[in-house]
DNA sequence: TCATTTTTGGAAATTTCATTCCAATTCGGT
DNA sequence: ACCGAATTGGAATGAAATTTCCAAAAATGA
């Protein structure tokens, strides 16, 4: 038998790899303790079981499972930690920040850390430059579809996808104009005229999604855009257009901003069809 | 008589103010209080009192002299500070939330902000929570690798996506697994053994996801996995793990910091890969 | 110095807590 | 569907910890 885990990163390790041959209850045990560490770093065996819906005696039996001769000995791994990271909780950032913002940043951790950084500043500008307006219309506009497809290509196709997944995760119909066999204006004709388009394109504005706008919006389908600039070719077709300036590192475009975006417009419409659907 | 302090704070601001007046073993308790804050979380009185050279019915007594009902509700002064300084990924973005305002929280403008600020604390947290070699060895795997496969449904399919986009975008062979036509197995089946394999995978972590990773794996091929907590089914397949808690806001899981991470890896990538022709 | 009040430390009392035991139930295999 | 094994939840037990009580000691004031 393995030894018994004696830091806290040796424990959440055990866990990780006997998780699988656990039982249910004990499972249950083991997703709490990794989601709130420190709920068992203070709390009582009684609390901690009743918010872990589990039976007092469970969180004993986990424990002795990995070895411990108790609850309050392993309980003791998780006051370790909390008490060495307490001190220098906010020295530890400042540390990790001047470290990773020196000057040779090719290392892994130190883009990743740019990434976020810059990703985080992008997310503080979206809020501020995005209209209430132009988020109440689009909202009204896709609470109005009867169906609403969604294209975009290269690094907009993530978006697409994105709108595609939240739309159908709260129940409204959507369809991603994904172009497989090469049938964009195909899918792009199967497109009502009750039914609402989203579109993101960014620089340098594929063709294929320019197409399959201008063909819906002829059509008189309201067209909802994304893109990074004003001057978009399709800006001028759009029912609302979003401009979303999303952080850029090292010629990478990140796409968190967008997503972001993504995301409210999506639960802001959740929000939308549940009152609509209370109301009337 | 003055209110309980109902913070550290302000117990310690009491306790400087009283300091003078009282008697001298319970000014060696305020003394020793003073100094050793995060003892006074965790001990119990036994053990505190000997380490304060005191008796235990003198810590109640001091706790009683400051307006506690005992020794027990003062300590969970110490206890709040403590869970406050080092608090987990989850309170940290309730917080932010609560600091952007709460109460009307379904105006479109306010999810919008309240998406931003969730996902910026997210991605602080995504800066600490990935370890640099993690990175390294991740990227080690996919500049080694012939051709990268990159498999995730539903949410993770965005992911996915990206993946395939950015790869391709640095000049590397990248397949999607889309299971487009139903062929998971099958295009699960078209990798080589020089190749890697990418898996996103979320709770409830999709069998489609699992069945071409293990398989996989099961050939020699190495697995980067990106998820959601340790416990994932595949974790203890994986040759590299990372785990991110990325931000959540009424239900809906956001995507910003996990694509914040797959992008860090593309371009670690790429620098590993140029660096490799340069040097080669 | 004596009397009174305050403070202190020991010990007991009480509450709370972790643990163990056992019966009921569920699960897995045949 | 049945049997054996494993798991679970409830109650009881035993330990530990906090609090209270009281007597002894120290401090204060006259």
């Amino acid at each position: 038998m393995n030894a018994v885990p004696q830091t806290l990163a040796d424990l959440k390790v055990a866990i990780a790899e006997q998780h699988s041959v656990l039982s249910k209850r004990l499972r249950q045990v083991a997703q709490y303790v990794m989601d709130n560490p420190n709920a068992i770093a203070f709390g009582t065996v009684a609390v901690i079981a009743k918010d872990a819906s589990v039976h007092p005696s469970t969180l004993v039996r986990f424990a002795n499972a990995f070895g411990y001769s108790g609850f309050s000995e392993m309980q003791r791994l998780f006051q370790q930690k909390l008490i060495q990271e307490s001190p220098s909780y906010t020295e530890r950032i400042r540390i990790a920040r001047e470290e990773l913002g020196d000057d040779s940043r090719d290392t892994p951790l130190q883009l990743l850390s740019q990434f976020a950084g810059a990703s985080a500043v992008a997310l503080e500008q979206l809020r501020e430059s995005i209209r209430e307006e132009d988020l109440e219309r689009a909202v009204d506009i896709l609470a109005a579809a009867e169906a609403t497809h969604v294209v975009g290509v290269r690094r907009a196709f993530v978006v697409a996808t994105y709108f595609a997944y939240a739309l159908r995760h709260i129940d409204r119909r959507a369809y991603l104009i994904d172009g497989v066999g090469g049938m964009y204006a195909e899918q792009g004709g199967a497109i009502g005229e009750r039914d609402a388009i989203i579109a993101t394109s960014f620089h340098p504005y594929a063709p294929e999604t320019q197409d399959v706008a201008k063909a819906a919006v002829e059509r008189g389908v309201p067209l909802i855009l994304i893109t990074d600039s004003q001057l978009s070719p399709l800006a001028a077709l759009a029912s609302v257009c979003f401009v979303v300036r999303d952080a850029e590192v090292h010629g990478f475009r990140a796409l968190g901003s967008t997503l972001c975006l993504a995301q409210a417009l999506s639960i802001s419409l959740a929000y939308r069809v549940d009152k609509q659907r209370v109301a009337g």
